[in-house]
DNA sequence: ACCGATTGTCGAACCGGTTCGCGCAAAGTG
DNA sequence: CACTTTGCGCGAACCGGTTCGACAATCGGT
């Protein structure tokens, strides 16, 4: 079924055709309705394939997220949920593609065979590549995320400074005074993960305002390696009364931690950081965190990156987002202890 | 960069250069190297669009999942990632859409434009109309879960009935006599989902094999209904001692109920049921389950749909698993009490 | 030296849309 | 009534690939 056959049951020619769908010039009434009529009566829909051939336009956009090697997070699955959803009300379908891989086929085929109109950038580094890669074949994208230098890009970003301080100011304001810190695994933190990195820094930077003792610790994306990176900072400095996390699959695991240690959450320990709102209320006692916003930054993203294929000239803008610390059942006063 | 500016430089045809990419027509070494030579120095990769419209398949797959209006479970999110990797691994895009929103139109447009060769299909009800969009535009399908009438089909799917019955029967050899069954929302019932249906009818099945005390409860897909709901649970019937479930977001809300209550698991109270082994082991205890296979499936899910696009007129195949159940920490023995 | 088979390359048509310029007929103007 | 304007629809060209039939050059055999 394609637009030619309609062009003949309807009497007239394919561009007709294309014009009644188009509307990009008059067509009178009467042809209007009869060709109305034999597309309606044949559910004809145009082939996307010609349609994007004919005017460079897929109308898709790529959504470029990390490989599940090292597990997804509540909060990266979020991401993906939001932006299709906001993609799809603004009429694009997502396609997913996992970069990271070993030669990263996938992504090249997206950016090379043009597949997409433009890219949302998952889990950024604050040196990305991938920015180059798009640069270098003149697709736009939006990251989700800064970039060491994010003064002319595009993104929408989540202020883990900003957000890891507060934590600190809202431990130390409780009276905790030896805190530590979790982190993403280490080899992300090496590969220059920008959350792992601003987090880290604001968490260090508060410490020191506050004087507040502190240690940091990478820890594996898992509950395991989250009970084990517990067992560390008691055995380390067992004196420690308080955490920030920013690493939500582990956040099960330092929990367990805790308990197994005789530790009471929040009686004996304080535990905070920065989650995906839905997962922080699973866990008991429920977790005070900078809850992340992942829908309005899904949509957020689809918005930025809509607009800047509408408007290819446009300015760069972006977004930097610093929800407030939610306040729920996992921080109290230090112990007097 | 088109193919035609690639031979103009290379000095043949565009034929040859399409020859030399395809190889489905030999061509001379010299020339050959002539070509890859220039196709090397400008990077070119061939149009996706292009292709897709001259040999009529987009080499791209379509994931329909429901919306997150109703909460993501981390099980449907794993689904999602390993899917995508297995397709990556051969070669496929994945397109997402979420189906069941207002009026399905990225459903639609996914298939009447024709922007993908083949679907994969999540969160199955036992009648499900998608099949028949996709039969009425002559769409292979794959889905991930079983219709009412699964024999002709392809799916892979998780044999819940078999889950149920085995959580039933592990919990009644502990001797646990009051049993709750705790299943997805009330609504998803409603509507067919299969694994909602199919886990039911095992529970209650077995129970009454097995004559244990039963109710069967829908809850929320979110932590605080759980929590609602066990406070349902032993409102109702406060010797209940155990409990199944296939609702893994309310996992989270059913162990607060829990420990709210008084009940210690697994010493007062087991829980088991149907849960992804990533999230079985983020709580505390860890919670014996039969793990759901995530990554296996979605792999399978696209084995099954690629040999489906490579073969039209093969016979249709099925995989249906039913994993053990990996004992871990929440069930024990029954009180004597 | 001639003929048939083989090999390698080319041109043209096609996939299913979009878009531009043109011609024709009806309507408007003096 | 002749002359421009306007409104509609058509045909052709194009987007960037793939594929088929034709043809020239080379090869082996007698």
């Amino acid at each position: 079924m394609n637009i030619g056959e309609i062009a003949k049951r309807a009497g007239v020619s394919r561009s007709t055709v294309s014009y009644v769908l188009s509307g990009k010039r008059p067509v009178s009434d009467g042809t209007r309705q009869k060709i109305q009529r034999v597309i309606d009566e044949l559910g004809y829909q145009p082939n996307a394939s010609a349609r994007a051939l004919a005017n460079g336009r897929t109308n898709t956009i790529g959504l470029v997220f990390p490989p599940a090697g090292n597990h997804y997070t509540g909060m990266q699955l979020d991401f993906i949920g939001n932006v299709v959803e906001a993609a799809a009300a603004k009429d694009y379908d997502v396609l997913l593609s996992p970069s990271g891989m070993d030669s990263d086929r996938s992504f090249q085929r997206l950016l090379g065979e043009r597949r997409v109109d433009g890219a949302i950038l998952m889990e950024l580094r604050l040196q990305d590549d991938r920015f180059d890669h798009l640069d270098s074949v003149g697709l736009p994208a939006v990251a989700i995320g800064r970039t060491a230098h994010p003064e002319n890009g595009w993104w929408v970003g989540l202020d883990h400074t900003a957000l890891a301080e507060a934590c600190v100011h809202h431990l130390a304001d409780l009276g905790h005074r030896t805190i530590a810190f979790v982190n993403r695994p280490e080899q992300l933190l090496r590969a220059g993960y920008e959350s792992a990195h601003r987090g880290l820094e604001g968490f260090t930077k508060a410490a020191a305002e506050r004087g507040v003792t502190s240690r940091t610790y990478c820890c594996g994306d898992d509950a395991s390696s989250g009970q084990a990176c517990l067992e560390r900072i008691l055995h380390d400095e067992p004196a420690t009364t308080a955490l920030v996390t920013l690493n939500e699959a582990a956040l099960g695991g330092l929990y367990r931690g805790l308990a197994q240690a005789g530790r009471h959450v929040p009686r004996d320990f304080s535990v905070t950081g920065v989650v995906a709102g839905r997962w922080a209320e699973t866990v008991t006692p429920q977790l005070t965190a900078a809850d992340v916003p992942a829908e309005q930054m899904g949509r957020l993203a689809v918005d930025l990156l809509v607009e800047r294929l509408d408007h290819p000239e446009a300015p760069a803008r972006h977004h930097l987002l610093a929800p407030p610390i939610s306040l729920r059942a996992s921080t109290g006063p230090a112990g007097t202890g």
